[in-house]
Order: C-alpha cells, then structure tokens, then sequence
DNA sequence: TTTGAAAACGTAAATATGACACTTACTTTT
DNA sequence: AAAAGTAAGTGTCATATTTACGTTTTCAAA
C-alpha cells in the first residue's frame, strides 16, 4: 500500500551531509597535509580540514571537488573518496554525516592560487596539530588508505609537478610509507615500469651534479594505471 | 558571532540516509550475492541490495551490522564499509544518500538462519538480475574493492567454512578474480604462508582421492592480516 | 580387478629482489 | 687552475620467487 511506503519514508531521521577533504601535497622533500581554521565554525579556532555542505543538485563527488576548488583555486585535481563518518555525536550541533574525501595536489601548483578567505597552511604530515570533530580519524585513514592506492597505483605522480627527479620521486614514495628505499633498487624497479621519460634537461640549484629530469608518460600512466605494480618492498598496509 | 553560525547549518538542505549490503557468499564452487525483493518499497518487485535507514543514536557500522543481522540472523560477520553513494536523483521519493557496505558470508551458515519475511535468492555473482537504483554500480564497486582487498589480505578466508580444501581454496579464488590459476603454483603460493594447518580429516563425497581438509590458523591470520601477502598473479585491479 | 579422475607432489628455467660499492659530474673552496 | 666535496648515477651477485609444466598417488565407481 503506497501510504505505507511513503510513510516509512517519513518516519526516518534526516542528516547534514557535509563534506570534508583531506588535501595532501608534496614539496619534493616532504608530504604535508592543508589544514584551515574555520573561524566562524568553532569556538576555539582549531585546525581542521576543508570542509562544506552538500548542496541540492549535486553529487557528493561534484560537491567535494567545488570545495576543493574554493579553496586552492584548481581543477581536476586528483580526488577521491574515503568514506562516510556518522558517529551520532561527532557534530554537537546538529546530527552529521560526513562523506570524506582526499585530494592530491603538487604544493607549487597550490601557492599561486590561495584563496585568502581561508587561513590555510600546509603542515608536515607527521606534525598535525589538534584537530576538529574526527578530522584526526579520517585524516589517519586517508594517510592508510594513500600508502595502499600508492603501493599499486602510480597516484603518487599527482603530487609530483610535471617536471621531477629521481630523487624527488624516491622522497615522495619515502614520505608516504615511513621507510628508507635502498636507491639502487628504487631506481631499477621505477625505471622499470616504463612510465618515466628520461629529459635532457638537470635539475638546477639543489645538489652540484644534479639530477636529471623527468616526466611521466601520460599514456602509459593512463593503460597502466590499474595494472598491478609493486613499487615498495614489503610495504605494511 | 554565534546565530549567523546555527543560520549556517539551518540553510543546509537535509537527507534521508540508507545504508544498503553488498553481501557476498561462497558455496565452495561460486561467488554468490544475496538479494532480495523489498517488496513495498517498489512498484515492480525489483531485486535490490538488503537495506535500512539510519536509526538515531547508532553509528553508520552498528546500522549495517544491525541491518545484515535481520537478513541473514548471524553476527560477527565480516563487513567493510564501501563507500557513500549520493546522486541528487537516486532515489525518486526523496534526497537520499546511501552508506554501502560489503559482507563476506559462508553460504552454507547462512541458510539455517534464514529470515524468511524478506524474499531473500543468491544469484552467481556472473549472472545477476537487473537491481533498484544504483545497486548494480554498488554491486560493480563491491566486486572491485573484494578484488582489490583480496589480493593482499586474506579476507578470502571470511568466505569459507571452518574446514575448507585446497581447491576449494582455488576456486574461490578464481571465482573472485575471474581468473583460471595453476594449482600447483597457487598450492605452493597458499602453503608458503604459513596461514593453513593441515588436518588428518579428508574431504568426502566430492572426488574419488579427497582431499585433505585445512583450517586456518587463527592466530596468524590476525598477526599478519595487514602483512602484504600477494596470492594472484599479475592481478588486475 | 580395472578404470578414471581429482589431489598431491615435484622440477627447471626465467625473472625479480635485496644488499651492497664505486664512479661520475659538477659546484664550491682553496 | 686545481682540489675538494657531495649528490647522482650505475652495476654486481646471491637468493628468492615465479611461471610453466609432468608424474604419481589415492580412492570410489564401474
């Protein structure tokens, strides 16, 4: 009976649905985590991620990407989603589910574009501070569920500018897993996918040899992506 | 100031929450999704995904597990959460975001505690019906991420019954990756893992030899549950 | 007793991995 | 101009793993 149907509809609690972004980025030595302060939003100006609200109309992918791009003033950047969090009393004010997202982004890209509405600031991700509601929980679950993507997907090329080193790419890949790479290794096994297109062009102003450039061979990257690849040795995911 | 801030969330549009079951089984021959008929909540008795709505006071796993429970009346099993699911059109009656979870049932526990208010089949998971709303892009994401997770977690093993053989180890395996394995390499692989005590007990009625029955080492399984263990060959995922 | 089929056990060659040291290239210092 | 210093690049060897494959064993059915 349809009255019936309809009425179970009605008997049921709505929800917020916010969206949070845990936004990485990387410098070439470190990977670092965008952290706002939501001034209006809390009482004690804490550090928290970006967040905002699901609109009508939207979808929560189309939603976390508009408020990506509030932010940090780019598109198409690499996002992807977490997963829900709806603990019952994770927003005092009202009853919230949270859809959580990460971006990945090359910190240079980001300076230029800051939008200055926002008192954002990059930190080191293994020096957060205090941070909002369960921004710590999602953040400790997108930093997992980065090394797990990373270990057998080339994702970590999105953190990367379009021109980097070898060295750069054995930082990155070290930042993300907390471990040392024996370079010799990094290099045979990354070289190895054929991903990379070695650059006549030396990296200036860092080490007095210099490294040589590269960049990705967006092609290949693309067929490759979902073909399995095993960059870190016994990586503990 | 304070009101301008509660204006905030008074202004956020507000949504119906689900959470929908991707539940899978293992009859030691066939991956398997269970399905069922909500009969009221459709005009045309589609087959869907089990699901409820979020109650108050309960966290986005307790109403899966609550949810599972009164389908298939069994507790402790294994369920991950998926992912959110929020197309503005998703759901014709009302704004309506769903949390999806995956389960990972032995078919054989399940039938005897079977609820049978709910129209509830298991369908090959090769050969499915046509499903309500979004089900089928569940369906589609749940078979990548018990791919994906399989492949390095022993999460395989939530499929099979206490006593288990190694071909039908195999044949799980193959039938969650779509692929025809060397048994005699899988063998070796799964031994190696140190993760299978053999038991004196042989398999009957199923092949002339039978074959020796295995139980997981339980202990183990939870040490090295996040250890990289890499059964399938060049997986696909 | 024979048959047939699944299960168990095993081998060889190719490839990948882990651990490791020395040479090169270039800027800075003397 | 030459020497020094440092990061980057390159290579080797032993071991482990993987891939492809064949034969023997066990047991119920014919």
């Amino acid at each position: 009976m349809k009255i019936n149907f309809l009425e179970q509809y009605r008997q049921q609690i709505k929800c917020l649905v916010a969206l949070d972004s845990i936004i990485f980025g990387f410098d070439g030595t470190d990977l670092k985590l965008l952290l706002v302060k939501r001034g209006i939003e809390t009482e004690h100006d804490t550090w928290s991620l970006m967040g905002g609200w699901l609109a009508p109309n939207e979808t929560l992918e189309m939603a976390a990407h508009r408020i990506v791009f509030e932010l940090i003033g780019l598109e198409n950047v690499y996002l992807e989603q977490l997963g829900a969090f709806g603990d019952p009393t994770r927003d005092p004010v009202e009853r919230t589910v949270s859809v959580a997202y990460f971006a990945l982004i090359n910190v240079p890209n980001y300076d230029d574009k800051i939008d200055h509405v926002f008192d954002a600031a990059w930190f080191p991700i293994n020096d957060l501070p205090e941070l909002l509601f369960d921004h710590k929980e999602m953040v400790a679950q997108a930093k997992e569920k980065l090394k797990y993507k990373a270990a057998f997907h080339p994702i970590g090329f999105e953190l990367l500018p379009e021109k980097f080193t070898l060295p750069q790419l054995q930082n990155l890949y070290e930042a993300i897993f907390g471990v040392t790479i024996d370079k010799r290794n990094f290099s045979r096994k990354m070289l190895s996918t054929n991903l990379l297109i070695k650059l006549k062009e030396k990296q200036k102003g860092f080490s007095k040899k210099g490294a040589f450039l590269y960049k990705l061979d967006a092609e290949r990257y693309k067929q490759d992506f979902n073909a399995f690849l095993n960059f870190i040795p016994n990586p503990d995911i």
